[in-house]
This record gives C-alpha cells, structure tokens and sequence, in this order.
DNA sequence: GTGAAAGCGCTAACAA
DNA sequence: TTGTTAGCGCTTTCAC
C-alpha cells in the first residue's frame, strides 16, 4: 500500500497537513505554494501512494461504504437490486458490502452486527423477518437503514417495495380473461409480506371475477425453492378435481419447479396452461405457453431505496419513515 | 455504535486491557478473575457493545475483508460465484466487498484501487483485460490476488477457470452427433480469453468431425448482450447461403436476442434448431427445442479461488501460480 | 491478575 | 502559506 502521508512529509520536508491538503485535492482553498504541489505531486508519481481509508474512517467516522443484506443475492432479482444499488453507490464514491441472510433471522442479525461494526454509512436491507426491538437497539437508532422489497408491518424504517396487492390483482384479472378458471397460486415462503399481500389481490381478482375458492387455489412451502414448486404440483395433483388451467407462481424457482412436475410426471406442459409470474427471466418468453408476468422495477427500487438512504446519511435525518411503492408492469408473451 | 472499549473501562472501573481480554474472549488465557468477568459482561449485556473494527483494523492491519470484481455482478453467472464466495467469506468471518467493471479497464482499475485504498486482505476478479504492469506496481505485489474465469496470458497471478476448450469441443461434438451440419457459434465480447478458448475447440471439434469452415461459422459482437445477440443472427441470415441447424451461443444474453430474432423475424424458432449455450438457466428446460448445455460449477469455481486466496492471506505467501481448470458438466434438455 | 502506554495513518483546529 | 498537535478506538508489550 505505498507510502504513507507521513512518509511523504518526512521525505519532502513538508508537514503532514501540507500533504493531506494537496493530496485531498483542497491545495488551492488552502492556498498551498505551487512550488510545494508541484514537489508533492512529483513524488506521489514516482513513488504511489494509497490513501489508507482504515485510518481516515476512523478519524472521520465515516465509511463510505453502505451494507445490503438480502435473503439470497444469487437470485436474480437481488443480484439486479444489488447490482444497481452497486451503480449507485460507485456513482457517489461508496462502496458496496452485500450479504446473504439465507431467510435466516439468525444470520441476518449477525450479518446485521458485521456491518455494523464495521461502521457502514448506511444499510439497505430485504429482511426475512420482522425486526427485533433488540434490533433497533443495537443499532442505537443511528445508522441509516431502509427496508427493500418486503414490509413487514412493525417496520418504523422506510421502506420501499412494490405494489404487490395491485400487481396481483392484475396478473390475476388478466389470467381469468385469458380464459382460465382453475387456477393455483404457488407461493414460496408463504410469511413473506409481500407474497401476503400477493395472495390478497389474487383472491380480490378472483372475487370480482366470480371465482369461488373452488376455482381459486392457494399453495404455499416453507421455502422459496424448485423442489417447493414441485412438491406443490405434486399436492395440488394430489386432491384437485380439476386440474389447473393455469397456474401463477410467486417467484421463477417455483415456476421451474412446477414446471419440472409437469415435464416429468405429465409427458410435457399442457400447451394450453397459461403460466403467471412475479419474476422476469429473458428465455420466460421462448416457453410456447403463453406466460403473464409482473416485471418488477429492480433499477427503480434500488434508485429509491438509495436516494431515500443517502438523504438520511447526509444528515436531513427527518425519519421520514416514508413508505414508497413503486409501480410493476405487466408482460404478455408466448 | 453502543459504548467503546474506553468508557466501558472508565464506568467498570478496569484498565482497557482487561476489558479487551474478556471481550475477545481471551480472559482465561489472561487468568483475569471471575468477578472481574461478571462484571464486564454484566455491563456488556446491560449497555451492549460493538467492536469498532475500523479502529481494530487500522491497529492490526487485517480488515478481515475480501474484494470481488466482476464485469456485471447481475450476470447470474457471476452472481451466483458471488453468493458462494460471499457464503465462505461469512464463514471465515470475512466480510464480501463487489463491484462490477461494466468490462471496462478504468473501471475495473478505479475498483480496485479503492479495494485496495480500503485494505482488503486478498482479491478475487474477473479482469476484462489483461493486468496492465502499472497495476501490478500500485499493489506493490502486496495484497494476495486470485483471477477467476478468465486467463488472460501475461497473468503471473493464480488463476481458476473452467476448462474452456475442451467444455467447447465437447458440446461441439454432441451438436454435430446430434445431426447439424451449419453450426454458428455466437460471441460476446471476443477478446476474452474465454471466448477464445472456446472458439479453438469449436473449430477443433467441427474439423474432427470433417466440417470446414463453410459449415462452422464464428460470429463475433463487442459486448456480450441481447442485442449482440440480434445483431449477429441478422448478419448470419444476411449472408448466409444455408440457414444454420444450430446456434451455440457464448452466454445466455446472446442466446436470448439470438432467440428473439428469431421469433420476430421468423415467426418462432425453427423446431429442429439445436440449440447450444454455455450458461445455464432453469428455464432452458422448457424450451421445446434440442438445447444442449455446458454447465459451468460456479460452485467448484468460488471454493477454488477461496481456498487459494485464503492460503496467501494466511500467510503461505508461495507464489505458487497454479492455474486450476476445473472441469464443466454438459448437460441435454428437451 | 491488572494496568500504563505507545502507536496504527489520518484529519482538522489552531498556531505561527 | 505551512507546521504542530491532539486525538479517532483499538491491540499488545511490558511492567507492576
């Protein structure tokens, strides 16, 4: 790691303030000589020097770096959140430090403490559980923190998710006008507000429409996962009358899954099951089936989530314990 | 951030060395006295506490931190090394630090400078271009370095990477058992070694089996996109007297704008079209087509380049330039 | 068993 | 225009 400042200052004579003053590009506002930033500078070209952040945190009590845990960043829709909080973050000279909680509290709290032991600016965060006053006590109330993705209801965070009911409703309407009147919600993780909510615009849907519970199934697994999408399959075969002429699915493994049971135990998918889902995937539309999903705004929920925390780090600290909802849209394809 | 180390000092009455000891849990190996533990830790569990590790880092010179840096941390192929590195950092009590290079060479080079700035204890990254000499100087050779994916020649740094050539050759070959006689291979982003790789035992493949270049076409875009992967198709149908019996696409990107070329410009993908890709999906399983694909073990990937890191951070400072090739499972959907 | 003290590399208020 | 100085919170050697 170079030289240090003090090494600087030793070698050209100049003090240490001198040093941070140029290096820190505040030469002229400090009105050091152009003799001495010339010095500086020459011999920062030849021998290197990298700011030691370590030293300059702890003096400063800032990180530049913000913290993201989230349930699993190898699924697609984190990894997208992430990768453009990441943008984000580089954009304003911070540094992105991202963990998964494996919707476990446990490793979520201890990942939770890592970060902030380490002193993160702020903290972006898709809980996969409520928070623990235990929580906010540690947290002594004072690093920045927004919920993304999920709202539990005790949350006095922001928090910024998308309209899950609304989205529901209409994926829901637009399946029934396609003409399906069996259909089955599979739903992963089944605790998670947002498949809650989900869950309340399909039946709302399916109401209006006329659907009875007879028409309108609901599914759920412990776990978000392909074997959970199988093994619902697996039981709604199990006891439906009918079978379904279309089935919804709250997240892409589950749909994999289900789609799985159809290819293994019914010789291939039904051509005329129309297909729904809460997850984009680019090959959803070289399926022949004709598939219905509720793109979500990864980028637009990374850019709120991340503007309402920098507000909050640069000091407005209202704890304007805003709730945003942002809009879907929705996809036909096949 | 709860109390410091100093203020528990001062209201328990011990000298900070001793509430060090026990915090660390080092208090028997110190002999400090049971009464002297009850009481820090009574104090502790009353008041909380929470390590500054940017003060302890900044002490010991370890930041018990690892950089990854990854062209586009939202490819799922990266994201999902990601999430296994991030898994066995967590489990080292390292913490994961990822930023995307966008493939760009500034980029790449500003990330790392500010991993390095932060002192990470080792790196893992992708590069998007050959090490340039000038960085190898501004690490000073100093924090251990691990390249995965991508084996850029001049690399004097260890490298993990999937055995390119051979996983090409290989699925080659089973597209031409198959029955296709037109085979174009679609690239992304051919200054990559990877590509390169692969392309090699495309040709090799083809040759072997009596095919010239008549019936092996490489085409190649400058990024790795689903609009690269438009472009190309629109150039092979462009020229090409015979249209191809199979596409092998070098990422899922470009096979999806390959794919959606076809559907907008031919009315849906040709049944007999087999198609070849070297990133995996869950959804390539339902699409109605012949797919073959090369499966890289991201898995295998992150362990490999973890263990190697760790063994330099450790200490076994040997630069022992292994380059690992890890071997690739093809697999056959549809 | 416990404490004092030095110092990691940096910043910034204050002096000169 | 430049230098001095006092820490940030922690670890660790050495002394009591």
């Amino acid at each position: 790691m170079a030289k240090t400042i003090s090494e600087i200052a030793e070698d050209t004579g100049y003090s240490r303030t001198t040093i941070t003053m140029v290096l820190s590009g505040r030469a002229t506002e400090y009105r050091i000589s152009e003799r001495a930033q010339n010095i500086i500078n020459a011999y920062v070209a030849e021998h290197g020097y990298t700011i030691n952040q370590t030293a300059r945190n702890l003096k400063t009590k800032r990180s530049h770096t913000v913290g993201f845990i989230a349930p699993d960043i190898a699924n697609a829709f984190f990894a997208r959140i992430m990768a453009h909080l990441e943008a984000h973050c580089r954009a304003e000279g911070l540094v992105l430090i991202t963990t998964s909680s494996l919707e476990d509290p446990e490793v979520e709290a201890r990942a939770l403490n890592s970060l902030l032991a380490r002193g993160v600016d702020g903290l972006v965060m898709a809980p996969c559980a409520p928070r623990q006053p235990e929580q906010n006590r540690k947290r002594g109330k004072n690093t920045p923190l927004v919920l993304i993705d999920r709202a539990y209801p005790d949350d006095h965070v922001p928090v910024i998710s998308s309209n899950h009911e609304a989205s529901a409703r209409r994926i829901t309407r637009e399946i029934i006008d396609s003409g399906a009147r069996q259909i089955a919600f599979l739903c992963g993780h089944p605790e998670n507000p947002s498949i809650q909510d989900r869950v309340i615009g399909f039946y709302g849907a399916g109401g209006e429409a006329g659907l009875g519970r007879d028409h309108l199934r609901v599914l759920t697994a412990r776990d978000d996962s392909v074997s959970a999408g199988r093994q619902m399959m697996k039981t709604l075969f199990g006891d439906a009358a009918e079978p379904p002429s279309a089935i919804l699915c709250s997240s892409l493994l589950v749909l994999e899954g289900a789609l799985q049971f159809f290819k293994s135990e019914h010789g291939g998918i039904p051509a005329e099951l129309i297909i729904g889902t809460f997850d984009y995937d680019g090959l959803l539309d070289f399926i022949p089936n004709t598939v219905l999903v509720v793109k979500q705004d990864e980028e637009a929920l990374a850019e709120a989530a991340f503007q309402v925390l920098l507000k909050q780090i640069n000091g407005r600290k209202d704890p304007e314990t805003a709730r945003s909802i942002l809009e879907t849209s929705l996809v036909r394809l096949g």
